[in-house]
DNA sequence: GCCGTTTTCGGCCCGACTGTTTTCAGTCG
């Protein structure tokens, strides 16, 4: 029933995609993917949008024909151009605009010469050499397709916290030649994306040559696909393409920009820059010949007019419009970070006893854990019945008692059963000091009922968080079927928090859940969800996240201290 | 197809690299 925004954005990704194979003007391909990207992106949906009669021509790319366009999805579930495209644009030549060396222009004429529709087909072409004998393909090119095709090519992307280790290694790397002033991984690892596609890398220096000679010779290399004076690329083993850009000092920032983008952030910048008769480019700001900026990014946002924009708000989602109007949120940073309000222990499924969670709590310089282990239905967990939950919370008490500089709250993890109602009885919750809840099984009820369930449990006076709120598994699974913004608008009448949770795989709260929340005044706990001590330093990736979606320091309730948070859990003057 | 502190028409980001060229088109980011 329900027409997500995912789906709008699906339908014209589709249409640019197929124009684009009939060679339609480009500005007309990127004005469809342009909304697309907007239809993904936009936290509310635009289903109930164009159900309340909104007027879906202020957001940003969308005009009277794209927003007409839009209607009719959300209206007829389809889109008759985009029918009408898939019978002149065979579908299965959509996927070959994804493989390495071929755009539209050679996919197209792969079908009108060779007759081409499928990856199969093209298979079987290069594998007959009809391929090369193509104007303007060659053996090379042949090749190429070839090799990607055994490789089962379908562009992957990497979690970020998968990407990491070799983010990291790789600017350590680079690094270590003498030639380096500086190396940065730019790119959406920078914009603390939850997943990348790529590494990019800027790196600092006056001789190029030397830089890119170390950079292929990093250890994890499985092949290098591109060498020139000041970019390269290479295949990591793992499959994380990493693509290297040299610039010299006074360049730094101009490519720093550029490479962190995200795109159309960056166009969005260019274009500031024409109307002001300047270019930009990854070289510099200029007048004419006279570079104005480039050093750092911070002069070329000044240069504009703007201020800084953090990398993780580079999305062009009203970033550019709040840096000129000096609106922009002072996210919130690592060090804001007070305590944790979901954690596991070895009572249940961690790997880490309540000891051993508490001193690395504290180690981390946390004033507060909330101890929150699941509750009896979750089987595979050995989750707690009431007796065994009243034995851990005395020794809790005990263990406060003890440690220093560090606070253990009592909490739990219930789950919410099927009808809404909470899997421990209300006696024992109310003893606690936090209560989470959290949707772990009967992931595929109907919206209605999904959100009914949800919104039952949060009836409970005693729950204070809903965890992981949209149940997705970045990659694995999709969100369940909810309407988060009922679900806001009850946290926020009913004083509850909403969770971001920081596993990697969830992320859930996403960045525009997230930005949602803090228009609406919906509080959020950035928790890990810790089943081990070492799981605790996923903050960062809640926290990156959490910008992503504007939050500041006061949107988040676990930078408040022990007091205060006490009070808000309590559910006082919220 | 969108958009407007120059504009309602005429713009729309731009440079590096590869492969196939013999001066450049296509792709990529």
């Amino acid at each position: 029933m329900a027409v997500h925004n995912a789906d709008i954005a699906e339908v014209l990704y589709e249409v640019a995609d197929l124009l684009e194979i009939e060679g339609e003007n480009p500005f007309r391909v990127r004005a469809y993917r342009e909304a697309a990207r907007t239809a993904e992106n936009h936290p509310r949906s635009l289903a109930e949008m164009v159900e309340e009669g909104e007027d879906l021509t202020r957001l940003p790319g969308i005009g009277e024909d794209l927003a007409g366009k839009i209607r009719e999805i959300v209206e007829t579930g389809t889109l008759r151009q985009a029918e009408e495209l898939r019978k002149q644009v065979p579908p299965g030549l959509r996927p070959l605009l994804g493989m390495p060396g071929l755009g539209p222009r050679r996919v197209r004429e792969l079908h009108r010469r060779l007759g081409i529709t499928s990856a199969k087909e093209l298979e079987e072409a290069a594998r007959e050499g009809r391929v090369r004998r193509l104007p303007g393909f060659g053996e090379k090119t042949e090749r190429n397709i070839l090799e990607a095709l055994a490789r089962g090519e379908a562009p992957q992307r990497f979690k970020l916290a998968s990407a990491e280790p070799a983010a990291r290694a790789l600017e350590e790397h680079l690094e270590g030649c003498e030639a380096v002033r500086e190396a940065t991984v730019a790119g959406s690892f920078r914009r603390r994306k939850e997943t990348v596609g790529d590494l990019d890398v800027v790196a600092c220096s006056e001789d190029g040559r030397r830089v890119i000679e170390h950079f292929v010779a990093f250890g994890d290399i499985e092949r290098v696909v591109s060498k020139g004076r000041t970019r390269s690329s290479v295949v990591l083993r793992g499959g994380l393409e990493a693509d290297l850009r040299v610039v010299p000092e006074e360049s730094f920032g101009t490519a720093l920009l550029y490479f962190t983008g995200a795109q159309p952030h960056h166009v969005a910048l260019r274009d500031m820059a024409l109307q002001r008769k300047l270019k930009l480019n990854e070289y510099g700001l200029f007048r004419g010949e006279d570079r104005l900026a480039g050093r750092t990014e911070a002069e070329v946002y000044e240069a504009l007019g703007l201020r800084y924009i953090e990398p993780e708000l580079r999305e062009h989602r009203g970033e550019i419009e709040a840096a000129r109007k000096g609106t922009l949120p002072k996210l919130i940073t690592g060090e804001d970070i007070r305590g944790d309000l979901h954690s596991h222990t070895t009572a249940t499924d961690g790997r880490s006893s309540l000891q051993e969670m508490a001193r690395a709590a504290r180690e981390r310089g946390y004033e507060y854990l909330a101890v929150t282990d699941h509750s009896r239905r979750l089987r595979v967990a050995r989750g707690l019945d009431e007796r065994r939950l009243r034995e851990q919370m005395e020794e809790i008490d005990r263990l406060n008692e003890e440690l220093e500089g560090i606070t253990l709250l009592k909490g739990a993890e219930v789950d919410i059963l099927e009808d809404g109602s909470l899997d421990l009885p209300d006696r024992v919750l109310e003893e606690l000091d936090v209560v989470i809840c959290s949707v772990h099984h009967k992931f595929r009820l109907p919206e209605k009922e999904q959100t009914r369930r949800v919104l039952r449990a949060l009836e409970n006076p005693n729950v204070n968080i809903l965890a992981h709120p949209t149940g997705r598994l970045i990659g694995r699974r999709e969100p369940y079927e909810l309407d988060i913004e009922r679900v806001m608008e009850a946290a926020l009448e009913r004083g509850c928090i909403l969770e971001l949770n920081s596993n990697p795989e969830r992320l859930d709260l996403n960045d525009a859940h997230c930005k949602l929340a803090k228009e609406m005044g919906v509080r959020i706990a950035i928790s890990t969800d810790a089943h081990s001590t070492s799981d605790l330093a996923n903050i960062r990736f809640g926290v990156g996240q959490a910008r992503r979606g504007w939050l500041e320091r006061e949107d988040v309730i676990n930078t408040r201290p022990l007091g205060e948070l006490r009070r808000l859990l309590r559910r006082e003057g919220a």
